[in-house]
DNA sequence: TCATTTTTGTTGACCGGTTCACTTGATACA
DNA sequence: TGTATCAAGTGAACCGGTCAACAAAAATGA
């Protein structure tokens, strides 16, 4: 077992002081040129390598930041199994942090106090709200003041965080417009958790103004709501959808694991997609291309959302900009194979 | 801004020392009764929760985990977007720890010396590796004698690591099996990084194994190996059996990634599955029941794979229990509809 | 030349815990 | 009664850094 390399080892074998060895390493600039080469050169021999924990401990700051992810039973399994839109957006902020020196710790939702314990029990930098949580939880954090960004959300919480989104109501009417625009009249709504996340919601907005700007009769039998496994959910209302008759002609779904999983269902109960049903998705993620059909879907670009988050949240840390810009991203309409004219 | 609680602030508010408080908080039975009620009394009074930083420096203990996952750039992002596999696995992981009070760090490869670096700087308690490393990972690694654990792995590092795996060869066997059973003669091996990720390698072996036993010859021709994003591999070698005409009935693909994109291949040019191909993947992957068509598959417990190589680090770390208890998990076919007789 | 400022560096307390060596008072033993 | 044993608790050093206050030497200025 190697013996760790401390700063006092180093202090020592160039006969110079910690806090000499410190400020070099901090880049404070407050030492003579031929000590600090004598010192690089001496921490390059010796391999020394700065102990974050000890650091984190004196500066209270652990280069870790949180991010949190709402779920059900403080379990974040499903999410990892099956909501590769999350996923997508951890890769993005994964890269940006790597490259920073921060790591990242990844967590379901817990009560609002175990949270807060568990931010100042490991002194995370920061935190980023990976969808919609209780109020509960953004009272409890709002004495800690540390930097907060949040995705996806759409609620104000008395103090203004930055907000990463797209504009979900623009991106339901697209996706409703080009439903329409191909000629379907009867569409269906399906979304996923309304009431608890809200860009859901807003899309469900856009999907009414599309239906209203073109005359068309908002059908209430027509709007799904499920909770659970996204797959299945979209797989049962695929199959309510059914139960109805040929009640609609074209599916809005809100996400293109949903949309994966109507397929499924509409297929193996013998419809054909796109003739029988258009469907559209949402957020264009890898398994758009590769379903089958191809899906129509809104791209957002979800990596780009984790990029852009993360590196807000290190402005925010490093450079203590906290006028809190949110971004509205780009969305675009992809059109693919599961969408056609009626 | 609140002020955080201190051991001290325990201390001083119930008049005794903070080796007392520190005792009575560690389950260390040194205190009356009388006096440990008091403290516990205070605690909960005062919110006090240990600092885990603190602790860290002076126990030398994290309560941190490091999964590490080879990659090439040393970017997650690629595996946070299509390897469910692995995010599964993760998945399995992160509910053993969140349980057990352990946080989780995840990373993609670095340099063996950035690696060794990142376990000292962090004083991580624990490493599990997921999936295959160069030798001199191993070799780095060694040198600092934490407790680790291995995933998916064949090789001898000189060290006896626990290892959890399935028996891959197996697996192959019974995929290519059940395509000889079901009458095929013709069948393609479709991997991913053979010469760096020995589960594929394995798998092939199984393959050889089904083919030799039912006297059929090995056409290397139908061997398939591919780098980078699953879904387009598996797309690509998809196009590139075609290119070969009729030489095959039959594909065994060890993922279920890789096995949608070969179809997604097929189905763009006019054949029909299983009619044309009949497609085994490997995993179980929630994609793989709603796949079109459905997956044939072996099924592995990949969730199970992360609770159990979860468990097995934290006995290390918390029992000592160091005897390499290395674990070859059931597997199983699952028929769905990918497969058919000749 | 002497006072002042600047550069370069050091010392020691501190972050919030743990741990080892030690004290004190009570109980047991003989 | 004297000594050994034990339970209950304390003090101070320590983990590996940072930082404010201070000190010595060098440079500046008048």
């Amino acid at each position: 077992m190697e013996k760790k390399v401390t700063i006092r080892d180093v202090a020592a074998y160039t006969g110079v002081s910690r806090t000499t060895v410190s400020n070099i390493v901090n880049g404070i600039n407050k030492t003579s040129e031929e000590t600090k080469e004598k010192v690089l050169k001496a921490i390059k021999e010796l391999n020394y390598q700065p102990d974050f924990t000890a650091i984190s401990l004196s500066k209270k700051k652990s280069n870790i930041i949180g991010v949190v992810i709402p779920t059900f039973d403080d379990s974040l399994a499903p999410i990892f199994r099956e909501n590769h839109y999350y996923t997508e957006i951890l890769g993005g902020m994964e890269y940006v942090f790597k490259n920073h020196n921060y790591d990242l710790f990844i967590s379901g939702m817990m009560n609002p106090i175990e949270f807060k314990n568990w931010i100042q029990k490991r002194n995370l930098d920061g935190l980023i709200f990976l969808g919609l949580f209780p109020e509960s939880v953004y009272n409890e954090i709002k004495t800690l003041d540390i930097p907060i960004v949040l995705i996806d959300n759409y609620e104000k919480h008395g103090v203004n965080y930055p907000n990463i989104r797209i504009d979900d109501e623009l991106g339901g009417y697209i996706a409703t417009k080009h439903l329409i625009d191909r000629g379907h009249k009867r569409i269906s709504f399906m979304g996923h958790d309304l009431k608890t996340i809200s860009v859901d919601e807003k899309r469900l907005s856009g999907y009414i103004k599309a239906l209203q700007e073109a005359n068309l009769s908002l059908n209430e039998d027509l709007l799904f709501d499920g909770t659970g496994s996204f797959y299945e959910v979209g797989f049962q209302m695929g199959l309510k959808l059914l139960e109805l008759g040929d009640k609609a002609t074209a599916i809005f779904a809100t996400s293109d694991i949903l949309a994966v999983g109507i397929i499924k269902a509409l297929l193996e109960h013998g419809k054909k997609v796109p003739k029988d049903y258009s469907i559209v998705g949402f957020d264009d993620l890898v398994i758009s291309r590769y379903s089958i059909p191809s899906l129509t879907t809104i791209s957002q670009n979800v990596f780009n959302k984790g990029v852009l988050s993360a590196q807000t949240i290190l402005n925010i840390i490093e450079h203590g900009t906290s006028d809190p810009v949110s971004i509205n991203l780009p969305i675009e309409l992809i059109v693919r194979k599961s969408t056609s004219f009626l």
